[in-house]
DNA sequence: TATGAATGAGTCTTCATTCAT
DNA sequence: AATGAATGAAGACTCATTCAT
């Protein structure tokens, strides 16, 4: 009744992990079978080879992660603060639903395996908060710093931040979360 | 009377390139070899073998980043916020002095490669800073996050940006920076 | 009532061709399942490995050819050069019941998979026609070569314009038979 | 002062045994690195890999071969006669001086890991030999078969005669080669 | 009986490291 | 001191074979 094979969900959990925690390059193949309880051929069976693995794991990661902050978006309209209040949101449900995943996407991001699709992917992410900055400066509430720098300071402040929490050098609070996304507007937003 | 022999030079700069570039794992002795203009075997005259390396590496960048950011804090002492201008410049003048060095750090800072010895230089540059912010959340003038978290938030983004102006998808302005530096003034600080 | 199974067929047939094609090194199972549209697990329930189902498959031709051979030659006591031409016959007949099964043979004759019995079988239709060609010497109208070299220019020879027409360089024609047959009389026959 | 280095050379010795005797699939790269007594590694120093090494090996040998076919014939012009027996002679040179070579040509000629070059490379080897024949047809010497029927009764028988000379099936003398070069003159050339 | 998912032994190949020159 | 040829351990990947269904 599994649309996806058990196995295959393994070999993708395992990789996550191991990719995570070691990097592509580290990370062998016979680890990832070990780890996922599967003889090391069985990989193959699922993906064509290594670099369609991890190509495969990013592009479900990001795309899910786009998800997660568009659906937070799409279904109001109050104010623009409350829309990067949902963005936020979005991410830090993300990061529960998949752990390790955001660190990831993070580390592999400039990797040279990743496919002409995988960067699209990530790059469809960084134009749809692009987009929402753009629209923020066009209302006068977000800083006049290029787009890209504004999502480097977010997602690159996020990512750092939950790593620490994945390596236990902080932990998962709500109080920690509203003020990071507090001391993030802070850095987003033009002073009033 | 040169107290660092040329070749030792070589290898580390082209070490720094390719490591920066590529990573640890997929950078190979033969293409630093080739790079630094030397024989494979000559790089075993100056570093035990290739994690010797990548430590020496971290850990003299780490510390002339950790100097770079005292240095600028030492001699003087006016206000706060002067404080974190002098740490952002410090910032600042390292990764123009180093380029490419910023994003080896980051890249390589979870390596599990690194000694002890190299954890600990790290350690004591995150240290360092968060000496800074335990002052000015005392002074009341620092957001009252865990140091942590305000660590995260000052290297994740300031390296984050600094990645994409050295893949060229942000160019290096003083508007730019100084823009940059107030918006994480803003992340940081109390908000009056 | 069927003595052997349709689907022992199936693989024995989809086997021929492959290995014939790419050898028995280059041919998979997973290929001979396929393109004998059989389960993979199906292949060992009729041949214990993929070395038996070679062997199966090499004696089974060597002794068909063989019997071709024979046949020509049984049922009949005219000339000498009349059993040579039944012989030859009898190879062509082969090749035309069995295409690719001479290039088959040809190539896997050497294979340091064969058994002791498929060597066996290879060498009881050698020793078949050496007798033929002892026969023809007694008699004075075959060279005086040794028998193997006599075996050499005739399965040489025949089996190398064999492959030639299966690969296309050459057309089947009865006019090709009739010239090849007399060329190779001459070059076994004692000049008159 | 050597101008190929000597591991090279050994590497090329032990792959053309192996690959004679066992076929290029079942001839394994540890196999031909032990036979050569050279690193596994050191192969790839020399040859880009397994590929490169037998299409190497195939065109060094068969341009020889043709090599010495063509320096037989090219310095006279006596008989059509004659020139065969140069041309065998030829073949008989080439086996004495690379023995297994010939079955190392003959097993690989069909291979599906050989390049066009390698292709080509035979092909001007038979092209010769076909050139010669057309020559001698249009004499009226030899036989009226097609081009590459009289190379198949030439290459076939010549080289499952030396076939059998290297296993031991039939020794080589003076006088077995004379009666071969005789029989393949009359498989050839029309009877007077 | 038939299947094909799963396995792991065995390939090719790379690359950190050594050492004779 | 400097080199780069040589090595072999280790990684990605294939495929004959098994076995639960």
């Amino acid at each position: 009744m599994e649309s996806t094979p058990t196995k295959q969900k393994a070999i993708f959990s395992a990789s996550l992990l191991l990719f995570a925690e070691r990097g592509f390059d580290a990370t062998t193949m016979p680890m990832i079978a070990e780890n996922a309880k599967v003889g090391a051929g069985t990989i193959y069976r699922y993906f064509k080879n290594k670099e369609s693995l991890v190509n495969e794991l990013f592009q479900q990661h990001v795309n899910e992660f786009l998800q997660c902050i568009e659906s937070g978006l799409a279904n109001e309209r109050d104010g623009y603060r409350d829309g990067f209040h949902h963005i936020f949101e979005g991410m830090v449900t993300f990061t529960k639903n998949h752990p390790r995943a955001l660190g990831f996407i993070k580390t592999h991001s400039q990797g040279a395996f990743l496919t002409e699709e995988s960067r699209l992917a990530y790059q469809k992410l960084v134009e749809f908060v692009c987009t929402f900055f753009r629209e923020g400066q066009k209302q006068g509430v977000i800083r006049n710093l290029p787009e890209n720098a504004l999502i480097a300071i977010l997602f690159g402040s996020f990512m750092e931040v939950y790593e620490m929490i994945e390596n236990n050098y902080l932990s998962l609070t709500d109080e920690l979360l509203t003020g990071v996304e507090e001391s993030l507007w802070a850095a987003l937003s033009r002073q009033s």
